[in-house]
DNA sequence: GATATTGGTTATCAATCATAACTAATTATC
DNA sequence: GATAATTAGTTATGATTGATAACCAATATC
């Protein structure tokens, strides 16, 4: 957790660890940004009982209403199976509903409830409070750039979406 | 802005998603960088028979020799009963060694072996073709304001070491 | 109309990560 | 200088996450 915190007055060991070689890596300081980034975003919706993948969830099916759960689940880059337990969760709490289709019976659309999208506004308060907090060093201009560069990254490794 | 769905009345959303929101986060466009950086270091690192973690591990021996456990366990962010599987299978690879510190003997100074060196070199330069592979897009100038921006970020979180 | 495919589900398993408790050695306290 | 507290490394174990196989019901294909 915490670092070291060296005795005062002796010669530590150890000196400071030499990162020379990782900080020349890129995806090295992606992942410690993503790490940071994704441990404060569980802090902060952890008050509204939602993890990164219920709440990614929520937001899919706000912004895509009637989602089908095999489309929920590809656009997450989640398994089918893991996305029942998801939505079996979010159901069960009345955040979201299953509804048959009537054109094809297999499959469910997936609709927010009263319920979840005042969690989902609550939440996502919080979420771009997280995001502003986090980022609040960064011009948006910074930002914008870096976001762009990210997208790049994105396309060049096929996944890009928008 | 937003990319139009299909207003068709009630019609089940089979046409593209609609990542409105979730690309309104920084966070978000991090994470999937990431994951796919993640995911293609892995695919690189696998002819070597290295992981993230045990690559990283070899990285840091070798720029911190005769560093300790302990110590590598906190640049690592990992904690120490899952440290020491990664060192026991780097050494009995014999990719590096354990050697006790003379005025402390509870503690291993860890070394790199001169086939953990060799091993190193080679999974360093796919490493660095990985890196070039997927940053090949952006320009020095974008990737070096990248990882500043991204420093920030850490910065803000308190975890930056450099 | 038989066959293949798809959406969702269940059960299960592997990988990852964290925690508790132990030993041996060192440091701190009196 | 004996005792207590702390630290480095280890072992065993448990929780959580993510992936796979097999299944049922509905639809699509030939």
């Amino acid at each position: 957790m915490g670092k070291a915190v060296s005795k005062k007055g002796e010669q530590p060991s150890v000196d400071k660890t030499n990162f020379e070689t990782l900080n020349g890596f890129t995806g090295y300081h992606l992942k410690r940004a993503t790490n940071l980034m994704m441990s404060d975003l569980n802090a902060t919706l952890k008050p509204f009982e939602l993890r990164l993948l219920s709440y990614t969830a929520l937001v899919l099916i706000v912004d895509n209403p009637r989602i089908r759960m095999s489309q929920l689940a590809a656009a997450m880059d989640v398994e089918r199976p893991n996305m029942v337990v998801i939505v079996d969760a979010l159901e069960g709490r009345e955040l979201i509903s299953r509804q048959r289709l009537e054109n094809d019976r297999r499959a469910y659309a997936l609709n927010i409830t009263l319920a979840g999208r005042s969690l989902y506004e609550k939440a996502t308060v919080a979420v771009r409070g997280h995001e502003e907090r986090l980022t609040r060093q960064l011009d948006a201009q910074t930002r914008d750039k870096v976001i762009e560069a990210i997208k790049l990254i994105l396309k060049i490794g096929g996944v890009a979406h928008t």
